[in-house]
DNA sequence: CCAGATGGTTGATAATGTCAACCAATATAC
DNA sequence: GTATATTGGTTGACATTATCAACCATCTGG
């Protein structure tokens, strides 16, 4: 298997999904980021939300996750809770216009997903679920075992 | 299927790769950020490319592949040659460090490839660039209907 | 009680990506 | 032949993404 190809195959997707989204955004005229986009996602579908558990569910530096809570909260899209079993945390909740934002990106995710899974038939879609499922964990594999190196 | 997924399993799939990418490219001690390897690959590996067939073939922005190519130069490893059909245009070419710098690249993408691989077997991998090449198609065809629409 | 670890914050920097305005050269239409 | 439109590429400017380091407050384990 040309190896060139997957890696070449692979940032052509990433690009040109970044792109697609870039122009979903302007079109739902959702004011936000591609990332702020996830996370405000995130903190409105998952309870108990804190910046330490978006570092572990989006593998992101926790210095941008921090970032990014502090913009969304600048926008009134979340609000930070006390934490009662840690006071150096706090828990993430959505605002009501975070609510309401949540459904302009639930469009614009469903429309994107549509859009890039036009002529692919159901088994097609579960495997590239099931394989890139696969190779997210194997290169996150890859990367913890070199930390674990260089330690 | 969840549309949620679908675009999670990629925003995903796109920061480890990126993350592995960047620790393979400091474990073979490339001075080169990835889009830099991209683009000095394709310019040994391609005859008469030139800024704009770099745009064409990565969807790249211009001025962003002006601004690779002239850093790329400044660090010798390629040069331009005057293109004697249009005096706008200039052929790129690889010097001999470009060259082998293409070793090591190759070593690179190789070892990325086989970890982002590992436990998959040569059907899923032939399926996966399938189904990414349908998506990309489909993403790109989408952003050049809007841009259509917009003219 | 205290050393070490952890959750989060801020400063700084590099890479990526885009848009706009521009210039030189080419292509096209008349 | 010439004016106009288009194209290849350049530069300025800015936003987003990503990372590392140093730090502070708090928690944990011995």
């Amino acid at each position: 298997m040309a190896t060139q190809s997957l890696n070449e195959a692979l940032h052509q997707l990433l690009h040109v999904y970044k792109r697609q989204l870039r122009a979903g955004v302007i079109r739902h005229q959702i004011p936000l980021s591609i990332t702020h986009i996830r996370m405000l996602k995130g903190i409105c579908r998952i309870p108990d939300s804190t910046a330490g558990t978006f570092v572990q569910r989006m593998g992101q530096d926790k210095a941008r996750v921090t970032r990014i809570i502090n913009e969304l909260m600048n926008d009134a899209l979340v609000e930070k809770r006390d934490n009662p079993h840690d006071r150096r945390s706090q828990f993430l909740v959505p605002t009501d216009a975070g609510l309401k934002m949540l459904g302009r990106i639930e469009a614009l995710e469903e429309e994107a997903a549509v859009q890039m899974t036009g002529q692919l038939s159901a088994e097609d879609i579960e495997a590239f679920m099931r394989i890139t499922a696969t190779m997210t964990q194997n290169a996150a594999d890859t990367a913890d075992k070199e930390k674990d190196d260089h330690e």
